[in-house]
DNA sequence: ACAAAAGTGTTTTTTATACACCCATGC
DNA sequence: GCATGGGTGTATAAAAAACACTTTTGT
């Protein structure tokens, strides 16, 4: 406050209320089983803010429409999915943060709600709308990205990294049957190398009893068949809320 | 899509996007360690929607200002407090959750990004702002709460259940010098009575070696006197990451 | 036949749980 | 001196970690 002799309309700006817009940006998650490779949906920007860049797949917030319904939007319009995770990860809003904001701050500022999403990657045919800029990136092979989407992505692995730990949240981004070391592989992937003994993990998963054996064989390459598993989600009930069951 | 007769003007409402006004609200939790109560801040609302009606500590967000500076704001104007734990929540933003919104959706939507806050009842002095409409509520005494506010706390609730499991939370509640029974009080106050054995739980803890002992006895009413413990934010270190290191 | 992947079992170590018991203080 | 809360120790059960070994396939 500069004093008493300031002018009302010289007072500070800062008391005016901000008006916003509201985005939407999906941290969309999947995994390559044959090549053990952790997967995120990344879009080309066709229109003005950083056109041509890599970006995660957002939208703005329509009237009337929830925040939930704008990430299922987004989804819908990028890829077909049968099943889907989605969950509300972090909210961005500072200043600054996005180029449409005009510089004398007396604009739309713009906010971003991030989701964090997980599908499996053979139910999900990714829609070419137009220039078919949209394709499944290897975590360890990322494009630089528009806006802080580099942030937000961060955010959402370490979502997907904490969540493995006591939810069975890789039963949605593993195809509907899988092994158990389809399952080990993609704990290895996420979490490191060293979070557990194969033949551990295994037993442990077997002995809660919501794994259930479907008896199918499957070969890959050599080695001895492995039996193809499939998530009892009933089973799964009693061990809700019951910290660490998976590590 | 109802057709490509229809005039431009004409089409779905729908696909406007939708204007903002952000608010962000508190949910500040402290802890009475002499009645074994968990605490939650709340205001008397002294403006138009929901006048007289208790609700979170909130307020919109300014030209200029970030989510978390409004956080800090909004506290700063109710409390004065040394120690402060603050973490981003949760975002509401559905449509029509503020009466202040009109009917026909062409107004501004209000969103509620909501933040997490600890402090230490002793050392948080409230101010009184006029009618003083600000009191610390315990948690099983909880009055009508204004907008959805209800549903925002109780998510802050369940976040404090999870955080007291596998971070130092409870240190930031505590007062600097605690003695173990009144750590263990906070842990069965806030997760039920059956969360662990008393001594099982002090020898875990202490065999951690993140709590030092000050030496400092003091004596509650009948029984031995206690030890006064600090945590160590630095010999805590090491534990960071690590899942459940409190349960 | 042998390498490669799947699956089983055993031993050792560590941690959780349930108590029984001793200690220092107020009344 | 005894009730009250603080603090220590031990015996048992359970789980985690390490790893040796068997089974079944492709080549």
């Amino acid at each position: 406050m500069s004093g008493r002799l300031s002018k009302k309309l010289a007072d500070p700006v800062s008391h005016q209320l901000a008006d916003f817009k509201v985005g939407v940006d999906n941290v969309i998650f999947s995994v390559d089983t044959d090549q053990h490779r952790l997967l995120v949906l990344l879009v080309l920007r066709d229109t003005d803010p950083y056109l041509g860049q890599w970006s995660l797949p957002g939208t703005l917030v329509r009237q009337g429409e929830s925040l939930e319904d704008a990430a299922y939007r987004v989804l819908a319009e990028k890829i077909r999915a049968n099943n889907l995770y989605l969950e509300q990860l972090y909210t961005f809003g500072g200043p600054r943060r996005d180029p449409r904001e005009s510089e004398d701050s007396y604009g739309d500022r713009y906010l971003s709600v991030s989701y964090f999403a997980l599908v499996r990657l053979m139910e999900a045919e990714l829609i070419a709308d137009g220039v078919s800029g949209i394709a499944w990136y290897p975590m360890n092979q990322l494009p630089h990205l528009a806006f802080d989407h580099h942030e937000i992505l961060q955010y959402g692995y370490r979502r997907l990294r904490n969540k493995l730990e006591y939810s069975p949240v890789a039963f949605e981004v593993l195809p509907e049957l899988f092994t158990l070391s389809d399952l080990y592989q993609l704990y290895t992937t996420v979490l490191g190398e060293n979070f557990s003994d194969y033949s551990n993990f295994r037993s442990r998963l077997l002995k809660l009893g919501f794994l259930s054996d479907t008896g199918v064989k499957v070969s890959r390459g050599a080695g001895r068949p492995a039996s193809l598993y499939r998530f009892d989600a009933d089973a799964f009930a009693p061990f809700k809320d019951k910290p660490l069951v998976f590590i």
